[in-house]
RNA sequence: GGAGACUUAGCUCAGCGGGAGAGCACUUGCUUGACGUGCAAGGGGUCGGAGGUUCAAGUCCUCCAGUCUCCA
């Protein structure tokens, strides 16, 4: 015997993953079976994978190797994600340790240090979904970038422009100062934010009046054109076609009217700034307005703002209210809290700017998404979230200022004819910038398998099966993966979408670098291995549901396992020498225990096999649970201990049993603790397969159902819980027996007899008398039950008060089952229309409870008489 | 302003139409040769509140309260 005493994780998993990549066993490819897929989400190459990765990837490892050994050609494909924006700041940021300028070195140069960037993160992140012990083909892994992915974004993009769904338009987008690049409007976040609301005063040319107007982006004044008042503003009317000045500079601009004034908001007159806010754009454009710029690509003032040029918007914020105030300008500010957009990637706060940029006409292919969408979100209810933003979408802003990334295939001419292909006009120049990277994720189902080439991955795994992913993503992602397949293979890409919540610290924040609370799934693997870890993750929430994070749990699925591993030592100490022959099982040579435990064994399959399907995880896991830890090792482990220590069938037969299940419950935790089960099943003297992870699933068939032998051991057991009970309550040691009287009929007798032994190990009786009657003794303790009536001699030991107290209290819980029984049978209505097995069902209870009742007062009546 | 989630044992959470569950914590015993990270026995919930549907409601519906999230 070659086991720890305990659980050690470090050597159970150690050589194992790469033993199993060795073999072939993660790849696909058995045309002989049908095929099953899930793509990976792919990591970014920005960093290490966190527990929400761990999270996301054993949830998609826990199908696709349960999948596997049910006899399917499981694809598990991998892949890395390019992450444009933040990418690029990581490779910007390292070029500026050098002391280079990131932008000064030049495209070419830069992509090269990115190229090298992404080897080395995509190493990282394989040795860690190696050690998160993740079955994906190596062999189809897939990167955003590649030749092929990039063939088919381009094709995409071609084929969109051609179909009139991207077009090229100046329009107010949201920019990322610090990133210096447009974003798409779902990666901005809206924080709400405790600000100021600043009152300026705008002065006729003439100095004769001013209009009051409110803003909180002061700083765009400078691109002012306008001053809007409402057309029903008879205050200010008057002053209609007349100019006012910039506060703060001699530049007049008209004052318009124009009914998309909120009269209730500040004084009800605005400025417009039509390049820098999109209500004003719309002004502007109505209006004929000019749209300048006040500022440049990094969020610095330009020579619009005059002596402000240079400064950071905030900066020429505060001096311009300092400069205005003094030259009483500025009227007042007020406290004013409202909602600031700001950069998903990189935080700072979005600017509403004027831009030429590509976007996709979003109309057309969300209503081909409303109307063929065929994805089935679990749970159900994120089918809605999908939906209400696919009703609202806006289009979207696909071109990102970066070199990251995929270039667009657009190209220009010196006079401005622009060519969309893939073969340029000579002469013509490509367009300098990238796609939005979520462009090119959006294709990934599909263009991972070849697309657009028809190849025989694309033919055979497309589309997918399921796709699991966390809600924060549905937008990003689910969504335009969705109607991209459809318009580009007319199919819904997977079938199921699987979505999980966030994980949490253990007070329920969101884990976060700046709030250091984050756990490195790495640090888990370390201390308590990643089988525990799996465990934890797959089994601590329900679908859509966010998971805490809390040590506790990771310790109760560490104990767990080691549960497993000592079952696991038992069960192989006693069959270390079995041979194939050993382990058949004889049905004619099965005793009560064996047809109990085989019974549950199959009860437990079927369970298990409903709740992964319906990936409710959490209950197959907790079904598990119970079945090795209550069932087999409480009860069928203790219990086989005396059949192991005889020889003959008895013997032979546990140890098949045992085998049998136990390489079963094997099995059917494998999906989540792939190390530990692989670990003890090779160590199993008769396999089914090489490796666990290539065995085939249990087959509930497989087992016998024998509801009469669970009735008659669960007779066994409750008389052994009883005197249990009775010996703990009186402080009487096992060690000291005690005599055991037993009332029950003729065929309780002979289960009772049968397990004589049995009983003789574990509750050490001292007498073991079973009659059909017991004339009762003041001394005994007593249980009643429908089945037997226990009494057990305590002599002084028994309080007959409490005694009698007891039975009178279960007098009256029996009598209190009786009415409710009664109750709803005397209800016609119950027996009506209640199902034929419930009414039945209570008329076998009520037959028990009045059984049961008239023993209990048959029992108050001695013990009255003795008191 | 819309939409959704959550509210169940001290804590963290399952359960979601037929008699309240788990883990951890807690109490009392226990050197039983797989395991003291264990074994045995136990205590602890009017399932947020109010209505409604149903023979039957933590479980379905409506309203209310609190917590959180997303969208605008």
């Amino acid at each position: 015997m070659d086991m720890a005493k305990k659980y050690e994780h470090k050597q159970v998993e150690a050589d194992t993953y790469e033993w199993w990549k060795k073999q072939g066993f993660f790849k696909s490819g058995d045309s002989e079976k049908p095929p099953y897929t899930i793509v990976i989400p792919p990591p970014n190459v920005t960093g290490n994978l966190h527990l929400g990765h761990a999270w996301d990837n054993t949830l998609q490892d826990l199908i696709i190797r349960k999948k596997r050994m049910e006899g399917y050609d499981a694809l598990y494909l991998p892949g890395m994600d390019h992450a444009g924006i933040a990418t690029q700041a990581k490779i910007d940021a390292l070029i500026r340790e050098r002391g280079d300028d990131p932008r000064a070195i030049g495209r070419e140069a830069f992509l090269e240090e990115a190229w090298s960037w992404k080897e080395r993160y995509a190493d990282i992140i394989r040795s860690q979904w190696a050690a998160l012990g993740i079955s994906v083909d190596y062999d189809k892994e897939r990167f955003t970038l590649d030749e092929g992915l990039s063939s088919a974004v381009n094709e995409v993009f071609i084929r969109l422009y051609e179909k009139g769904l991207i077009y090229r338009k100046a329009r107010i987008i949201n920019w990322d100062v610090q990133a210096k690049t447009a974003l798409s409007n779902i990666e901005v976040e809206y924080e709400e934010v405790e600000d100021k609301l600043y009152y300026f005063r705008y002065c006729l040319e003439d100095k004769s009046d001013y209009i009051l107007i409110a803003t909180t982006r002061p700083e765009t004044m400078f691109a002012d054109t306008a001053l809007m008042i409402h057309p029903d503003d008879s205050e200010r009317r008057k002053h209609l076609g007349k100019k006012v000045l910039i506060p703060g500079t001699e530049r007049a601009i008209p004052i318009i009217a124009d009914e998309q004034v909120d009269r209730e908001f500040g004084t009800g007159a605005v400025k417009v700034t039509p390049a820098h806010d999109p209500n004003d754009f719309e002004v502007g454009e109505r209006h004929d307005l000019e749209k300048p710029l006040c500022m440049e690509e990094d969020g610095r003032m330009n020579d619009m703002a005059g002596p402000y040029e240079g400064m950071d918007r905030f900066e020429c914020r505060k001096a311009l209210l300092d400069d205005l105030k003094d030259e009483g300008l500025l009227e007042k500010v007020e406290d004013h809290v409202h909602n600031v957009g700001h950069s998903e990637r990189t935080g700072v706060p979005v600017e509403p700017r004027l831009s030429l940029q590509w976007f996709v006409r979003m109309r057309p292919l969300a209503d081909q998404a409303l109307e063929h969408s065929a994805a089935e979100f679990i749970p159900s209810r994120f089918e809605k979230t999908f939906r209400r933003w696919m009703e609202e979408v806006q289009d979207w802003c696909i071109s990102r200022q970066l070199w990251w990334g995929h270039r667009i295939p657009a190209y220009y001419s010196e006079d401005g004819d622009v060519y969309v292909g893939d073969n340029p006009p000579e002469g013509y120049e490509q367009d300098e910038d990238v796609l939005d990277t979520w462009f090119s994720s959006a294709l990934w189902p599909f263009s991972t398998l070849g697309w657009p080439e028809e190849t025989e991955d694309f033919k055979r795994y497309y589309p997918t099966q399921t796709m699991i992913t966390g809600y924060d993503i549905i937008f990003f992602w689910v969504a335009r993966m969705i109607f991209q397949g459809l318009e580009f293979t007319g199919e819904t890409p997977f079938k199921h979408v699987l979505i999980h919540g966030l994980i949490r610290d253990r007070y329920g924040r969101k884990m976060s670098k700046s709030l250091g609370n984050g756990v490195d799934p790495m640090d888990i693997k370390e201390s308590h291995g990643i089988d525990t870890l799996r465990y934890f993750l797959t089994t601590n929430s329900a679908p859509g549901q966010d998971l805490r994070f809390e040590m506790e749990k990771v310790e109760s699925s560490w104990n767990f396992i080691n549960k497993l591993w000592n079952i696991s030592r038992f069960t192989l100490m006693h069959i270390e020498d079995m041979s194939e022959e050993d382990a058949r099982i004889d049905p004619d040579a099965l005793d009560v225990k064996d047809r109990w435990i085989l019974t549950r064994l199959k009860e437990t399959i079927e369970a298990v096999n409903r709740q992964y399907d319906a990936f409710e995880f959490g209950e197959a896991a907790k079904d598990l649970y119970k079945f090795s830890w209550e069932e087999v090792a409480s009860w069928y482990v203790e219990v086989s201990k005396l059949a192991l220590r005889k020889e003959g069938t008895e013997k032979s037969a546990t140890k098949a049993v045992l085998y049998h299940v136990w390489r079963a419950v094997l099995k059917l935790l494998h999906p989540f603790m792939p190390f530990v089960t692989e670990s003890i099943y090779q160590r199993l003297p008769v396999r089914d397969a090489e490796s666990i992870m290539v065995a085939p699933w249990p087959e509930a068939d497989a087992f016998i159902r024998d509801e009469e032998a669970v009735e008659q051991f669960d007779i066994v057991k409750a008389l052994i819980h009883r005197v249990r009970k009775v010996r703990n309550e009186y402080q009487v040691a096992n060690s000291q027996p005690v005599d055991i009287h037993i009332a029950c009929d003729a065929n309780t007798e002979k289960i009772l007899t049968a397990h004589r032994e049995l009983f003789d190990a574990f509750i050490t009786p001292g007498r073991f008398e079973i009659a059909r009657d017991i004339e009762m003794q003041k001394e005994n303790v007593s249980f009643v039950d429908a089945r037997f009536t226990l009494y057990i001699p305590l002599g002084d030991l028994v309080d007959l008060s409490a005694e009698l107290e007891r039975q009178r209290e279960e007098l009256k819980r029996l009598e209190g089952e009786i009415k409710r029984a009664e109750g709803m049978l005397g209800n016609e209505k119950f027996v009506e229309k209640a199902p034929k097995e419930k009414v039945e069902e209570e008329r076998r209870k009520l037959e028990r409870y009045k059984k049961e009742h008239a023993l209990v007062k048959k029992r108050i009546e001695e013990l009255r008489r003795d008191v």
